[in-house]
RNA sequence: GGGCCCGUGGUGUAGCUUGGCUAGCAUGCCAGCCUUGGGAGCUGGUGGUCGCCGGUUCAAAUCCGGCCGGGCCCA
């Protein structure tokens, strides 16, 4: 039976911001009064979130043949002249240091916006033979931008998390290729083991990563309606190979710049979205196998009944449940079970196991799920093979229910007027319309439709049609508004 | 980029328009009593350079200027 109880957030569909700065702050997640605008402080249950998600990331990475590194943070200003159209997209959110104590620096250094001219002259340095590739590694760390846009806390910082691949290739297909390796690790994480589905897009042209040859991203669906981009991977070509002189040997002793990919998974967005998509009014719904705590075992006491037959009961479990593995807490504090219930709750604590008389007595186990907000009675005996198998159906509902919401919210339009027509009437969804890739008409559609942007051609959706806006030739391009 | 709003014990706030009392309330925290199946209650206690810098004034949380930080709406 579901519990309806006093709820502790807003609505987050009817008022998103607000829930969504209450559960930051009540959920633990990151403190947002560091007092550098951009910047966030991640609180220890935010961080061991964030920890197990860089887990699941990292270990595909490596099943896939990722090796891990870590480059330095600071890039000296040649380095990141080098290639032109790469600068030319971040020289305006560069952040620099000039001076190290008191001496003004000869060269300034930028702190890292992205790695690729940190890595690509030491890649330069490493490889001199095609028997060498591919190369793929990788690294986590924080980058730094300086958003001239509202910065919004895991959504838009100025520093912020993330995982960066940087792949080299002989050949453009193997390079190529990892571009849809790239988009299936995204999946086996992302969907598969954190319930977030999301759009596999190829950018357009004018939206492309600075001095990439394509640009793939991955956009998920925001309880508002926006869209938010988690992931991208890059078809880099030879453009950063050529100009940091990356070269190898060719079978006939040439050489030549192989290609190269890169892949960024935005860790800090990433969160992000499993708290807004999974979350509800009684605060985080964390997947069982990122949850910091996966089971709260609760206490229920009795005047005129002995509370030490219930501790030792609820430590059997605890012992029981620790033994599997399991990442779970006894709470036997002094606080009503109420409280209890909120708080956990809120920090999203797939299980909660409540021991009170009826179970001692009867040798049973009431195990509530957070995510249906259901109470079910189970023998004892049960309760590693229920939790476990429970565990995959929260993951399995949390997944459909997201999948389902996706879906619904993509709303073709095969006109200009029905487009104008569906959009007042729908606002905030993602449309699917017909597009010739010109930025004149993507201009034009933002202008015309308070911010709505081509986020680009869906790649599993092949079909040629006349542009919703122009009537040219064009292909299929969902549009949406953005974080 | 444009507009609006906010910053006061750990947290949330009142007070600010019209300058002047010991800066009020709630919550948290500590001690004790009582309680415990969805945020209990009572008693006592603890806790504040009113974001920062400067100005006006006999007197500033309050008025003025600058800065820092945060939020919302719009582009």
């Amino acid at each position: 039976m579901v519990e309806v109880v006093e709820a502790a957030l807003p609505d987050k569909y009817e008022n998103m911001s607000e829930w969504y700065s209450e559960i930051l702050d009540r959920a633990e997640i990151i403190d947002i009064r560091y007092g550098v605008k951009g910047f966030v402080v991640y609180r220890p249950f935010g961080m061991t979130i964030m920890k197990n998600i860089i887990k699941l990331y990292e270990e595909e990475l490596e099943k896939t043949g990722h090796q891990p590194f870590l480059f330095p943070v600071v890039i000296p200003e040649k380095n990141l002249r080098m290639e032109k159209e790469h600068i030319k997209g971040f020289e305006g959110e560069v952040f620099w240091i000039e001076k190290g104590g008191y001496t003004p620096l000869e060269e300034r250094l930028a702190l890292r916006p992205t790695s690729e001219t940190a890595i690509y002259p030491i890649y330069a340095l490493w490889f001199s033979s095609y028997k060498e590739l591919p190369f793929k590694g990788y690294q986590t760390c924080a980058v730094y931008r300086y958003e001239t846009k509202a910065t919004r806390p895991l959504l838009r910082g100025r520093e912020f998390l993330w995982i960066e691949t940087h792949n080299l290739y002989f050949t453009e297909k193997e390079a190529r290729d990892q571009t849809i390796e790239d988009a299936e690790i995204f999946y086996r994480v992302t969907t598969e083991k954190l319930g977030i589905p999301f759009i596999h897009l190829k950018r357009e042209e004018y939206d492309k990563f600075p001095g990439a040859v394509d640009t793939y991203a991955f956009d998920t669906l925001l309880p508002d309606g926006r869209v938010l981009q988690i992931g991208t991977t890059h078809y880099l070509g030879t453009n950063f190979t050529k100009v940091f002189n990356v070269q190898v040997h060719d079978e006939e002793g040439k050489l030549v710049n192989p290609h190269s990919t890169c892949y960024g998974i935005g860790l800090s967005r990433i969160l992000a979205s499993i708290l807004l998509v999974h979350g509800d009014e009684y605060g985080a719904v964390l997947p069982f196998e990122i949850a910091p705590i996966q089971v709260a075992i609760i206490p229920i006491y009795k005047s005129g009944y002995s509370n030490e037959k219930i501790d030792k009961y609820c430590e059997k479990i605890y012992s029981e449940l620790k033994g599997q593995g399991f990442k779970v807490v006894f709470d036997n504090s002094e606080k009503t079970p109420g409280e209890k219930y909120y708080y956990y709750d809120m920090r999203g604590v797939p299980f909660r196991i409540e021991i009170g008389p009826r179970e001692v007595d009867t040798n049973k186990v009431t195990v509530f799920r957070r995510d249906i907000r259901q109470r079910k009675t189970i023998p004892y005996e049960k309760l590693i093979e229920h939790i476990q198998k429970e565990a995959r159906d929260i993951l399995r509902n949390l997944r459909e229910k997201a999948e389902k919401r996706l879906r619904e919210n993509i709303i073709e339009v095969n006109s200009k007027e029905e487009l104008i027509k569906t959009y007042r009437e729908h606002g905030r969804k993602i449309y699917k319309v017909y597009f010739c890739g010109r930025k004149e008409c993507a201009d034009e559609i933002k202008e015309a439709l308070d911010g709505l942007e081509t986020r680009g051609k869906p790649l599993n959706l092949e079909g040629e049609g006349p542009c919703i806006w122009c009537g040219k030739p064009g292909h299929i391009c969902y549009l949406a508004k953005a974080y």
